[in-house]
RNA sequence: AGGGAGUUAGCUCAGUUGGUAGAGCGCCACCCUUACAAGGUGGAUGUCGCAGGUUCGAAUCCUGUACUCCCUACCA
């Protein structure tokens, strides 16, 4: 195998080639029975329909990392991957396509139909999937689902069939969301309010047996054909005396009574509102307490009924513009003003929608929240973050029955059997063949179809073989995440929790990890109309899919929305570039390296190791453990920059540095352990950061000397399973280190300043007072020099000052003083803007500290360890001032 | 109207038990130094929304207030 690598990082070239190994050799399976620890998600299907959006690679690189990491962590770990029929929007899509060929779903009839869907189904319903492999997805994909399946229609009709002899779904007459266009019902989510530019009629109602007149206003003044009464508040002074009193409608004179209600607000309008109870869902709730007739003036197709007299047959806006110009005739319009309200609108054909009054199938909510809702309170099942908690709960507060049907064909046709002869209706698992109560054989199957959501509850546990007990149950139920956006939390988390608990005793899942929605760099929801949506798969193919991941997972916080920018994951780009060019450095001068036969357990000679190599395992273990500490809290950010830092700011500009005059030096023990401890410290850091960013790991790591089959496959590094190779770090040599870091950054910091160009030879000398920091500068000396771009360099006890730069630097215990004669290097001007800079910055502080340490009673309560802090800093401040002003007077 | 969240550097955001404010990007200057210009080095930038309170000490805790956003509902 070629150890070495290209120099640019392209990521096309690896990811596709990369998955397609991961998948062949069975890396994503899960076992039913193991001896291993199980960790189960389950994806949250994305419509068979849909193209993966970014809010869908964000959710699942969330999932893709958590289970990458407990599969390297040793734990059984099943990802398990499905598609959701989506009812109105598959039958929607479909019957564009139909519409092209001249055909509509009336046409072909209901069997052909739903064949043409399956068809469409199959050509391409596995295009997500598809794209979610471009992502790295390491899913299950035996274990795919689709919520038509046989199995999940078994649990379907079971879960219903139960409900339903528990009284807890039942069929009523409500009103409900109404598409015309899809003559259904259609779900509070599938409904979207636009801000519509309408107007406001006033008109007259004259009352009953006097000359007077009641003012009420309505935006939709066709709906009052539909009156069965107006309303006022029974405190209102002006109306008291004409409660109970009638008006009579205008147009189909007929004679309604005037109630009264609390809802009504006095100070709106004319404080008297008509009342539409089959077309309006306040005036529903009203005609509901007060008893009142229901009149439904639309047929299914939105055109008015009979009920609108000389009205029928017309659609609601030509019936509006109608009613107007029929009310002027006789002079009823008090007034008409423009008045922009919100109304709602199909989110699938754009249509306004009607409230709509019909015959519905509901299920009994009330029961079912009890045990959902005390699951939560006890922390049993718990959200993150918390504060989501608080909103479910006051959800499930308010829950009301669920309209569980859809006059649709695509999906779940309901399993209830209408009687043709006594009207009875038999509900059943299996296919009756008569009639369960007059055992009349002409029954016919109820034509709707369950809402999408109602398969989805079941999710779950119908993807695993539920009503039997299959192993993969017992293994993987109740999952341990379910990951996803606040947006479905009450359509989808809280119904999987009911039925979950209803149906196989306990909670779906563990905990819920809540992350906010993708909006665009503006913070504005991406959408089609407002044409900011970004096409993960572009970017993908762009930047690569470890870049897009790591973007997202950096950057994650607390479920707050997540504004998507392509300058940011262009940084991300750049790290992945910089880690391949690291991986390159690293390979290439490993050449000559000898691969241990421990592998990855090969533990270095101590008396060998440098103290670079002695710090980077020290700083390796701090980092192990904080990467743990924060994915162990979710804090998922935390511990990719962690992993960002270590990587980019101490592994590269740090150590590959300092190790660079040992490897181009002489083949000698210490160049053998350093290459050792380079090669060891890559593969962890290969393996730390790979469920972050799957493929450039994956491809890094199999080139490595030190590897085991497969990165997806190896340990995830901890401080625990490390302990043998992190004991080579040493705390002691990060002093050191961080000694050596400081003094080279001051040198690089007066050469910056002064403006001495890099070309510009420079000679150094090092004071210092102790023994200690003389070893310590001694030792490192090459690298100081190195690293300093410097020429000559001392090390002394004191020396003359003249004109010369002066940094004092303190690490720890350890104190040097930097000083850099300037003479003939720099025009003086610049030192002492410098020396003026930092003059002002100490004595800024010093103020600060001694004003705070001369408070006493700051002396007296803070702990102890916070005023020797503070001690020391004023001290070494106070030196460094007079360091500087001795030094500023030098130049003047 | 009810519920939730936010307000910290030009932008996007971190800041876990209160102890002299951080990152990335952007910006300025210098550098094509043989892993990397998708790079390196140095630098500038914040009365942590406002007002009170608790405390020796508040971005952090409490109260009030302004503004922004999200969700649910409503807009007769």
């Amino acid at each position: 195998m070629s150890t070495t690598l290209s120099d640019r990082y392209n990521p096309q070239e690896v990811e596709t080639k990369t998955y397609k190994w991961w998948e062949e050799n069975g890396y994503f399976k899960a076992q039913d029975l193991s001896t291993k620890p199980p960790y189960s998600i389950i994806l949250p299907p994305p419509n068979v329909t849909g193209f993966l959006h970014l809010g869908h690679a964000l959710d699942h690189t969330i999932q893709d990392l958590l289970i990458r990491w407990k599969r390297m962590s040793g734990f059984n770990a099943m990802w398990l991957p499905g598609t959701d029929h989506a009812g109105i929007a598959t039958q929607s899509v479909v019957e564009k396509e139909l519409k092209k060929q001249g055909h509509t779903r009336h046409s072909l009839g209901r069997d052909v139909f739903i064949e043409k869907v399956w068809d469409w189904k199959n050509q391409y319903g596995d295009r997500i999937y598809n794209q979610m492999r471009k992502l790295g997805d390491s899913c299950d994909w035996e274990r795919a689902t689709f919520t038509l399946d046989e199995g999940v229609s078994k649990a379907v009709k079971k879960v219903f069939v139960q409900l339903y002899k528990k009284g807890w779904i039942y069929k009523g007459q409500r009103l409900v969301n109404w598409s015309t266009p899809l003559e259904s019902a259609i779900s509070d989510l599938e409904v979207e309010f636009q801000q519509v530019k309408g107007t406001l009629y006033h008109i007259l109602y004259s009352i009953e047996n006097s000359s007077e007149f009641l003012t009420v206003a309505t935006t939709r003044p066709e709906t009052m054909l539909g009156d069965t009464a107006v309303c006022v508040n029974p405190d209102d002074e002006r109306y008291k005396h004409l409660i109970g009193q009638n008006v009579v409608l205008p147009l189909i004179n007929k004679s309604i009574k005037i109630i009264a209600d609390t809802y009504v607000d006095p100070k709106f309008g004319s404080g008297v509102v008509k009342m539409t109870p089959a077309h309006d869902f306040n005036d529903y709730k009203i005609g509901k307490t007060h008893n009142l007739e229901f009149i439904n003036i639309l047929e299914k197709n939105g055109l008015l009924n009979e009920n609108a007299g000389p009205y029928k047959g017309l659609k609601v806006q030509e019936a509006r513009k109608r009613v107007i110009d029929d009310l002027k005739k006789q002079n009823l319009i008090a007034k008409e003003e423009p008045y922009i309200h919100s109304v709602g609108h199909c989110s699938r054909t754009g249509a306004v929608v009607e409230p709509f009054l019909s015959e519905q199938w509901f299920m009994k909510m009330d029961k079912l929240a009890i045990p959902a809702k005390r699951v939560v309170e006890s922390g049993t099942l718990r959200f993150e973050p918390e504060s989501w908690t608080k909103v479910y709960l006051h959800w499930m507060n308010i829950i009301e029955d669920w309209c569980v049907s859809r006059q649709l064909w695509w999906g779940h046709q309901i399993p209830a059997y209408i009687c043709q002869d006594c009207n009875h209706t038999t509900v059943s698992e299996t296919t009756p063949t008569v009639c369960e109560k007059c055992v009349s054989d002409q029954i016919k199957q109820d034509e709707d179809v369950l809402d999408t959501w109602f398969s989805s509850a079941l999710w779950p546990f119908s993807t695993m073989g539920w009503p039997e007990n299959t192993e993969a149950l017992k293994t993987f139920y109740p999952s341990t995440y379910l990951i996803t956006g606040h947006d479905i939390i009450f359509f989808w988390v809280a119904r999987m929790i009911m039925m979950g608990l209803e149906f196989k005793g306990d909670i779906p899942f563990r905990t819920v990890y809540i992350h906010g929605l993708v909006r665009d760099s503006q913070g504005r929801k991406m959408s089609k109309s407002l044409g900011n949506s970004i096409d993960p798969v572009e970017l993908i193919e762009k930047h690569g899919a470890d870049a897009l991941r790591i973007s997202f997972l950096a950057h994650l916080h607390s479920g707050k929305d997540f504004k998507f920018s392509e300058q940011r994951l262009e940084g991300y780009r750049n790290f992945m570039n910089k880690i391949w060019n690291a991986a390159r450095f690293v390979l290439s001068h490993l050449q000559d390296f000898k691969t241990p036969t421990e592998g990855v357990r090969a533990l270095p000679k101590k008396a060998l190791l440098s103290t670079y190599d002695q710090w980077i395992i020290y700083a390796l273990g701090e980092v192990e453990k904080k990467v743990e500490s924060a994915l162990d809290a979710d804090r998922f950010s935390e511990a990719a920059l962690a992993l960002y830092h270590f990587v980019w700011n101490q592994y590269c500009d740090w150590y590959i540095e300092f190790t660079k005059p040992l490897l181009q030096g002489p083949k000698t023990e210490e160049r053998e352990t350093t290459q050792l401890v380079l090669a060891q410290v890559l593969n962890r850091i290969v393996r730390l950061l790979h469920p972050f960013t799957p493929f450039i790991t994956e491809e890094i790591y199999q080139k490595l000397p030190i590897k085991g089959q497969a990165c997806i496959i190896d340990e995830y590094p901890t401080a625990l399973k490390d302990k043998d190779f992190l004991a080579f770090g040493n705390e002691e040599a990060a002093t050191e280190v961080e000694v050596v870091k400081e003094v080279i950054s001051s040198i690089r910091n007066i050469r910056g300043e002064n403006r001495i160009s890099p070309a510009q030879t420079m000679a150094v000398r090092l004071d210092v007072n102790d023994d200690r920091a003389q070893k310590i500068l001694g030792a490192n000396k090459k690298s100081i020099m190195t690293l300093g771009k410097i020429s000559q360099l001392d090390i002394a006890k004191e020396g003359p000052l003249a004109k010369s730069a002066v940094a004092l630097i303190h690490v720890k215990d350890v104190s040097v003083k930097v000083v850099i004669p300037l003479e003939g290097l720099v025009d003086f001007a610049e030192e002492i803007k410098r020396i003026e800079k930092t003059i002002e910055k100490l004595a800024k502080d010093i103020s600060n500290l001694s004003i705070k340490l001369s408070n006493e009673k700051f002396v007296k309560n803070a702990d102890e360890e916070v005023v020797a802090a503070d001690r020391e800093i004023l001290e070494n401040s106070k030196k460094q001032m007079v360091q500087l002003q001795e030094a500023l007077v030098r130049f003047q």
